[in-house]
DNA sequence: CTAGGGTTAG
C-alpha cells in the first residue's frame, strides 16, 4: 500500500490531486487522499523548519478545499479544525463550503476577523466568497452585502476589479440597481464582467435602457463576450427592442458566435417576445441541436402571440417523438390556455406533470391553477392550490385572481388576509385582483381605500393600472366627475391609459361634458390614437350630436390617409379576431384536437 | 466576480 501510494507523497502532487478530486466532486479518491496523508507525517505534522510550514499549510488548505467543493461542510469544518496552523486561505477554502447560506458564511467572516485581525487576513477571495454567498438571499442580504463594502473600503480592496465586480453583482442581487452603479462609477479598473455584470444587472432590474446604453458604451472600451451578448439580449427581450436585438444578432454573427446554443436561444426569445415569430423559427431551424429551451422559447412565443393552438401542437409533437421536456416547457404550455381554454386539453397536461413528476414545481402548480381557472374549473383550481407543498405569492395572486375571475368578491377578501397569514407579501398583482374584485362589487369606496392602504401599509407604489381601476370603478358606479378629479390629483395625469378608461366610462353613461374633457386630453397625450375618435363619435351619436359626430368622424377619415393607418388597421384585426375565436369557435379546432390525440397516446387518457 | 427558457393582471 505504502509503495503504491509513495510517489504521490510530494506536497504539490498531493494538492493538485485533491483540487482536482474538488474540482470533479470525486470525494472517494479525495477521502482516500485524505487518508493516506493522514499516515504520512511529513505534510503533516508541523515540524520546525521553516520549510514545512508552508507544506503543511498547502496539504491542509488543499483538504479543506477538497471537502468544501464535494459539498462536506462538516468534514471540511472537522478538518480545519485540526488545522496545526492556519493562513487566510484555510479560512477561505472553507468559506466556499457556507457560500449557500449567506449567515453562516457571516458567521464565518465574523470568526475569521476575530482569529486573525491582523492586516491581510482578509483577501479578495475572502470577500467575494462572502458577497457572492449574500448574494443568494436577494434583498435581505442589503445590510450584510453594505457590511461587506465597507469592510472591503477598510481593506483597500473595494475598488479592485475582483471585489468591486462582487460588490456590484450583490447590490443587484440584493435589488439595489442604484448602489451597484455607485460601485461601478468609483471603480478605479473595468473588466469584461465589470461591465458584464452591469449590463446583466440593469436587464434584470428592469432598467433595459440603462443596460443596453451600458452595452453600448462598453463596446468602445472593451470586448463583449458571450455572457455580455447574452445579457443585452435579455435587455432586448425584456424591453420588447426588436431593433436592438436585431443590431445584437448582426454583432454576434461578426463576433462568430452565433452558432453558441445559448446566444441562438436567447436571439429565439427575443424575436418571439417581440411577435416576429418568423425570425423566431429561422434562428430555430438553423439550430443544429436544440433542446427543451428551444421548445420552451417557442411555445412561449406562440401563446404569447395568440397562436395557443400552435403552441399545443408544437408541445403534444415533443411529448409524442419523446424529446425531453422539462418543468418549464410544461409552466409554457400552460400559460397557452386562454380565456376559453380546452378542459380536456389541460386535463391530459395535468395527468403529464403527475406522471413526470412535476408536481412540487411552484412554477407548474401556478399554471395549473391559472389553467383551470381560465377553463372555468375553480374547483380544479382550489385543489391544485390546497396540495402545493410550497406556495409563493404568485400561488396566492393566482388563485386569488381565479376567485375573483369566476366573480366571488369577498372570498377574495377572505383569500387576501389567509396570504398574508401564511406570509406571502402581496405584490403589485395582489391588489390588480383586489381592486377588481371591488369593481366587480360595486365598492368604490373600499377601492379607494384598498388604493391607499398599498403604500401607506404594504410599501407598494400603486401603478397606473391600479389608478385605470379605480377610474373604472368609479366610473362604473356613474361617478364621472370624482373620476376625473381623481385622475387629475394623482399622480398619472399625464396616462393616457387613465383617460381612455375614463372616456369609456361617459360613453357608457353618454356624459358628453366629462367625455369631450377626457377626449381632448387623450388628443393632447396621444394624437394618432383612432380609439378617441371612435369614443368621442360614440359619445355625440348617442346624445343625437350628429354635427359634432360628423366633424369627427371626417377628422378620422383625414387621419386614416396618414401613414399611421397601419397601426390602426392591426388594432381592427385584432378585435375581429377575438371576437371570432370566441368561446365557440375554440374546440373545434383541429388543432387542439390533434395535440389532444397526440398526447391521449402518450398520457393514456 | 458576468452567462439561454417557465407562473400572476389586462
Amino acid at each position: 500500500m505504502r509503495d503504491a501510494w509513495s510517489p504521490l507523497l510530494n506536497y504539490a502532487h498531493l494538492s493538485g490531486l485533491l483540487s482536482r478530486c474538488g474540482r470533479a466532486g470525486d470525494l472517494r479518491l479525495g477521502a482516500a487522499l485524505h487518508a493516506v496523508i493522514a499516515k504520512n507525517p511529513v505534510h503533516f505534522r508541523l515540524c520546525p523548519h521553516r520549510a514545512s510550514l508552508h507544506h503543511v499549510l498547502v496539504t491542509w488548505n488543499a483538504l479543506v478545499a477538497m471537502y468544501s467543493r464535494c459539498g462536506r461542510r462538516d468534514d471540511a469544518a472537522r478538518v480545519f479544525d485540526e488545522m496545526p496552523v492556519r493562513d487566510s486561505i484555510s479560512w477561505n477554502s472553507l468559506l466556499a463550503a457556507a457560500a449557500s447560506s449567506p449567515s453562516d458564511a457571516l458567521a464565518l467572516l465574523r470568526q475569521m476577523l476575530r482569529s486573525a485581525p491582523a492586516a491581510g487576513a482578509c483577501d479578495h477571495a475572502t470577500l467575494t466568497t462572502v458577497l457572492s454567498a449574500c448574494a443568494r438571499d436577494g434583498a435581505a442580504s442589503l445590510r450584510a452585502c453594505a457590511a461587506v463594502h465597507g469592510l472591503a473600503v477598510s481593506c483597500g480592496l473595494d475598488a479592485g476589479v475582483p471585489v468591486g465586480n462582487a460588490l456590484v453583482t450583490g447590490y443587484f442581487e440584493c435589488g439595489c440597481p442604484g448602489s451597484a452603479e455607485r460601485v461601478f462609477t468609483t471603480m478605479a479598473d473595468r473588466n469584461v464582467i465589470t461591465w458584464t455584470a452591469m449590463v446583466s444587472g440593469m436587464a434584470r432590474a428592469e432598467r433595459y435602457q440603462e443596460s443596453l446604453a451600458l452595452f453600448r458604451q462598453m463596446r468602445r472600451e472593451v470586448d463583449a463576450n458571450c455572457a455580455t451578448y447574452l445579457s443585452s439580449l435579455l435587455a432586448c427581450s425584456g424591453s420588447l427592442a426588436a431593433r436592438e436585438g436585431q443590431q445584437i444578432h448582426g454583432l454576434v454573427v461578426k463576433a462568430g458566435i452565433d452558432t453558441d446554443l445559448h446566444v441562438e436561444s436567447g436571439l429565439m426569445d427575443v424575436y418571439s417576445k417581440c411577435g416576429l415569430m418568423e425570425d423566431a423559427l429561422r434562428v430555430f431551424r438553423s439550430c443544429r441541436d436544440p433542446d427543451e429551451v428551444f421548445m420552451t422559447v417557442i411555445v412561449v412565443g406562440f401563446a404569447q402571440n395568440g397562436l395557443g393552438e400552435k403552441a399545443f401542437e408544437l408541445f403534444a409533437e415533443m411529448v409524442s417523438s419523446g424529446i425531453h421536456i422539462d418543468a418549464n416547457t410544461v409552466s409554457a404550455v400552460l400559460g397557452a390556455f386562454g380565456a376559453s381554454a380546452p378542459f380536456a386539453l389541460g386535463k391530459q397536461i395535468h395527468t403529464l406533470v403527475i406522471k413526470k413528476c412535476f408536481g412540487g414545481n411552484t412554477y407548474v402548480c401556478n399554471s395549473l391553477i391559472n389553467m383551470y381557472s381560465k377553463c372555468g374549473e375553480l374547483q380544479e383550481s382550489i385543489q391544485v392550490f390546497d396540495g402545493m407543498a410550497r406556495k409563493n405569492s404568485i400561488s396566492w395572486n393566482c388563485i386569488i385572481a381565479s376567485f375573483a375571475r369566476h366573480g366571488h368578491g369577498s372570498e377574495v377578501f377572505r383569500l387576501f388576509e389567509s396570504m398574508k397569514a401564511d406570509g406571502a407579501k402581496p405584490t403589485y398583482v395582489t391588489f390588480l385582483s383586489l381592486l377588481h374584485a371591488c369593481s366587480h362589487v360595486g365598492s368604490a369606496k373600499k377601492g379607494l381605500e384598498i388604493l391607499n392602504s398599498m403604500s401607506m401599509q404594504y410599501g407598494i407604489q400603486p401603478r397606473v393600472e391600479h389608478y385605470a381601476c379605480v377610474v373604472d370603478m368609479l366610473g362604473r358606479a356613474g361617478q364621472l366627475d370624482d373620476a376625473k378629479a381623481f385622475i387629475q390629483d394623482g399622480p398619472f395625469k399625464d396616462s393616457a391609459l387613465l383617460w381612455q378608461a375614463l372616456m369609456g366610462a361617459c360613453s357608457f353613461h353618454k356624459n358628453s361634458e366629462v367625455g369631450r374633457y377626457a377626449a381632448e386630453k387623450l388628443l393632447l397625450l396621444d394624437p394618432d390614437c383612432t380609439a378617441t375618435y371612435v369614443l368621442l363619435s360614440n359619445i355625440y351619436s348617442s346624445e343625437g350630436r350628429w354635427e359634432d359626430r360628423a366633424r369627427v368622424m371626417k377628422k378620422m377619415r383625414e387621419m386614416g390617409l396618414k401613414k399611421d393607418t397601419g397601426k390602426s388597421w392591426i388594432e381592427l384585426e385584432k378585435e375581429v379576431r377575438s371576437f371570432v375565436v370566441g368561446p365557440m369557435s375554440r374546440p373545434d379546432s383541429a388543432a387542439v384536437d390533434d395535440a389532444m390525440l397526440l398526447l391521449s397516446e402518450v398520457t393514456g387518457n
